[in-house]
DNA sequence: GTGCCGAGGTTGGCTGTACAACTTCGGTCA
DNA sequence: TGACCGAAGTTGTACAGCCAACCTCGGCAC
């Protein structure tokens, strides 16, 4: 799948806009000259420049050739879904620390989330993440069963579960995150040196596998000044939403 | 370009699926089916789903039919980047209330989101923003001096800023969104009813419109507890980045 | 009753054609 | 010299076709 015409041509686009090969708000050459230049039919090219679009890199209009928005390097999903990678990509030492392990009934959230009966049992995994040994985050990752029982067997001190799943089936293939600011309670603080009550930034995620079923319902929080989100979006995608926040219904432990 | 076949078929399906017509986790029919139904060839529907694969409503591989992902209703670009449609669609009264408008200099870092040449003016708009009446949110709004002018010339009272620039040709066509945690500082204190340096959730955009060229760069600060921004993404899609915050360069004023 | 296999169903990738809608740019005229 | 117009360039929409890669499901064998 990786590596088909289209994905190939996006990427090498992709580095060339890095690059700077034509400048943030400079345009790219017409649809017909890439076609020739990379030997594959128009549609392939839409294809691959319709990615970028989706990245946020290009923006498109009939008329004119396409404009370059800017030349930031784009992130991957592995990258975003996978604290590891994304320590790594920075030149940091990640490091996860699990503080707690435990099986237990799912609340009302977390079968909504997970899509599993009431009742149902799952395990939550509670970590502390680390750059370069700095506490920046921790992390309450609650899993159906049958991927918590392949979580509970990895080493305590195993630095990416996110890798080690993937060795094991577990895919990630879409995610859903909500980003808000939350108090830090007695864990939060205890794990992250601050006080309780203190503000953190916080990010809740469901990942879903290529066939669409939960396989993670999280939540990170960050230290002030650790992590920022960015999001590209546009009228011709809505991936991003502001949601007016209600009072918490039934939040997890 | 909105009554387009290809949109029709996706705002369809897009109410469709919100309204719970094949629920979550469940299968959409195929391709094939589709184009009967709707009379059209299967390149069109292909098209279509392509629209709410990138809005994070279904996911998609060959093989299987596609699953729905979730049936939360998907919020407009418009929506979104005006916090008055924002505010109507969720019921509540929406306001703004202008404290500052002055034009100067770009600073650094106004000229680089901007395109403009150091030195160039800008036109600084700093607005508090309500919901029915409470304070939620302190804007500021920084835009080349052309937009600037004819933001400076709109009412103070006003609640948007963003439709009427809208109906003087001044379209907004993509964003990038950067999500982070900040300190209130003295306007935020005043204006918001809290203490300076009490968190705030921090959103800061750049806007373009189709042509690429920047229109717009604003920071939006929050209380906590108002709001929350979800996103969707994915292996097919990477608008969604987490970054590593760094000490900042020279933030506005 | 369970497991395996193959036919059929389904989506993804790639190609091609045609035409509409829009933008750019060069030439001409006042 | 500036404005206007038309030709040419460019992207978007819709269609058609083909084949590969994958998944489902029913039938058959053990």
């Amino acid at each position: 799948m990786k590596g088909t015409l289209y994905r190939k041509v996006a990427a090498d686009l992709r580095e060339a806009i890095a690059a700077g090969a034509y400048g943030s708000g400079g345009r790219l050459p017409a649809e017909a000259e890439l076609a020739e230049r990379y030997g594959v039919s128009r549609g392939t090219i839409r294809q691959a420049l319709g990615a970028l679009r989706a990245d946020g890199l290009v923006t498109s209009r009939r008329g004119t050739r396409r404009v370059v928005l800017g030349t930031t390097p784009v992130q991957s999903f592995a990258e975003l879904v996978s604290f590891t990678s994304w320590a790594r990509s920075l030149g940091e030492e990640p490091g996860g620390r699990v503080e707690r392990v435990e099986r237990r009934p799912a609340d009302p959230r977390e079968c909504e989330k997970l899509r599993l009966d009431p009742g149902a049992e799952v395990v939550l995994v509670l970590r502390v993440r680390t750059l370069s040994g700095r506490a920046v985050m921790v992390e309450r990752s609650v899993y159906p069963l049958w991927i918590g029982e392949l979580v509970a067997r990895i080493p305590a001190d195993a630095v990416s579960h996110t890798e080690l799943l993937q060795e094991q089936g577990v895919v990630f293939a879409d995610a859903d995150h909500t980003i808000d600011l939350t108090a830090a309670d007695a864990d939060d603080a205890r794990l992250l040196g601050c006080e309780p009550g203190d503000a953190l930034l916080r990010e809740r995620r469901r990942s879903t596998d290529p066939g669409g079923t939960p396989v993670e319902w999280s939540e990170d929080r960050y230290l002030p000044g650790t992590v920022a989100f960015t999001v590209h979006n546009s009228l011709a995608t809505s991936a991003l939403a502001r949601r007016h926040r209600r009072p918490p219904r039934a939040e997890g432990a």
